[in-house]
DNA sequence: CTGAAAGCGCTTACAG
DNA sequence: CTGAAAGCGCTTACAG
């Protein structure tokens, strides 16, 4: 089989009757360029289809097209569920993404990520929550002058401009909406204490029901860790009590799907008995029966959006003075499924 | 900050005393390089950490160390194990993987495979089933003399290495567990009448209850589409019969979990009513209530493999006549977890 | 078995 | 605003 050539940065010179540095300059964005020339120049590039080799740029370049993910838990289908969307945006953009596990945390993993700035290059880092916001791994970073993007921190807020959902706010409605239904008893299971948006989603529960002067009794509020297991205990012991509540709203899916089991076991329909809320919409929502009512998170927009940020030369401005390209904070959306019940009829 | 400048292959040259071309065929494991040359290298090459630039290598070579992963289904847990471990095996073997989402299959996917293949000029492709049947995608690659390695495939199990684990055998054993437990009256849930592994499933449970002489009434046998949706629909079926079984089988684990939720409608209890058994060993067999009792497939060791043929000269030996090395069957394990329970007491 | 030269396809740095 | 030269760090192809 003929294996047909690539077309290359001198072919498209060639065509357009400029320098290969003038093509080179239309396609690196570089402003010195008239804007006539970049037509033209622009023109062939499509109707040869040119696409510059990543490899060549990469040599001769400074830099690396490299981006790296570092991310904590590899189970989680929000980590995949960013995955996925990162590597669909990079692959667009002319990069790739180096992916790292950073879980059972060590020296190990620092040493790792200083790889992967020193060998590997990357241009610039994503951080998953809750590795972004450990302060070593910050550090290392920061060090290295490399631009990063963390996703949901919780603390030291200015070292890097950072993307995230309304967590407040999301909590904040979806038990309004709870209490629109009638429900007055209101459990809450409380998310992994070392991530923020664990307060975050605690505090808009709370404020929810204060704005309704609807008090609950502490017995109904239980720490979890995010993980079945976890949610599962909180659950028992929150529908243990004599006085149970309508309603039960955990921070996040997996909780969620542990407070089903645990009403299962009281024999508690839901969500006759029990209305069940959960937060992320990850594909656990849409298995377990009932499908659960739960706050959707902006996932791939959040992925695209980092990658966005990192390939574009973007984020040379950025800093604490330019505040509107700082924080990004994505919409969310409530999704309503057979979890949850109006109980006012 | 100073930056560190990376070793090059120069400099192991030099302080090995030897050229360059020396050192990039120790590297390169060409066989032409006297022993006594090679170790003298190799000393240097770990003194130095030395790692070859994947870029200029990737220039001046006719490999482009890219390595393609195709895939039907992006949100199945079961993807994105897969191809969590095939990004780590990439990683440490110096490739890198691109990843191309084929769902929704129509033509934009053969082109977008065309391009994989000569704009990224990926080295090799690992086929996910079952995108890895489709006749069309395996002309494509086959045309353009690509290795590819498919896992778990259907049909044309002569096309390519593949990689599977032995799903008949499987069946075969946990439903023979099943009777062991006591269970005669067995239901099952056939898989996507697309996949091979649902025939081969399907056949395993057959074949284990016609070696113990046990006939099931046709009722107790649906057919599903390996998703909730398809499961709930087969279980409500089952269990609506007057006889009901004492145990179901699922031919994966979201179709087990609809069991579980059927059943609870049913109110009948697992698994002291009813038996449930999955398949895959995903992370939603250990997340619902009770734990599944299920197959584990061994998705990290399926991936690293497929990396690692592909990668490593190996491929350009596979043939139909070399066997050993074209048909790799990895070892499955039965997890006994809560929602099985022994019925002969 | 080992090496000197040329070149992969781009960009950097310097000119004009 | 545009271009000619040099070089990124390797490997291929050719010598010896």
């Amino acid at each position: 089989m003929a294996i047909k050539k690539r077309t290359r940065i001198q072919d498209v010179a060639a065509k357009a009757n400029v320098s290969m540095m003038t093509v080179s300059r239309v396609l690196n964005q570089d402003a010195k360029v008239s804007d006539k020339t970049r037509e033209k120049v622009m023109k062939v590039v499509k109707e040869l289809n040119y696409r510059p080799n990543v490899s060549a740029r990469r040599l001769a370049s400074s830099k690396s097209f490299f981006l790296g993910l570092l991310y904590d838990n590899p189970s989680g289908s929000y980590t995949s569920q960013f995955l996925l969307s990162a590597l669909k945006s990079c692959r667009a953009k002319g990069y790739h993404l180096i992916v790292d596990e950073c879980s059972d945390y060590n020296q190990k993993t620092l040493e790792s990520l200083k790889e992967l700035i020193e060998v590997s290059r990357v241009d610039g880092l994503i951080l998953l929550p809750p590795i972004c916001d450990n302060p070593e791994i910050l550090q290392v970073i920061i060090d290295a002058n490399l631009p990063f993007i963390r996703i949901a921190p919780d603390t030291n807020l200015t070292a890097s401009p950072f993307i995230c959902m309304d967590d407040y706010q999301a909590a904040f409605e979806v038990t309004n909406r709870l209490i629109e239904q009638g429900h007055r008893k209101i459990g809450f299971i409380i998310g992994h204490p070392d991530q923020g948006v664990s307060r975050l989603r605690y505090q808009g529960y709370l404020d929810a029901l204060r704005s309704h002067r609807i008090n609950v009794p502490p017995e109904y509020i239980e720490q979890g860790l995010f993980d079945y297991k976890s949610g599962l205990d909180a659950a028992m012991n929150i529908l243990s009590l004599e006085d149970k509540p309508t309603a039960i709203f955990a921070s996040n899916d997996d909780m969620a799907a542990a407070v089903l089991s645990a009403a299962n076991r009281f024999k508690l329909d839901v969500p006759e008995k029990l209305s069940v809320v959960g937060f992320d919409d990850t594909q656990l929502a849409s298995t377990i029966w009932p499908h659960l009512t739960t706050v959707r998170q902006p996932i791939n927009e959040m992925a695209a959006l980092a990658i966005d940020l990192l390939s574009s030369g973007k984020f040379a401005d950025l800093s604490l003075a330019n505040k509107a390209q700082f924080r990004h904070v994505l919409d969310f959306s409530i999704i309503e499924r057979e979890s949850t019940q109006d109980i006012t009829a």
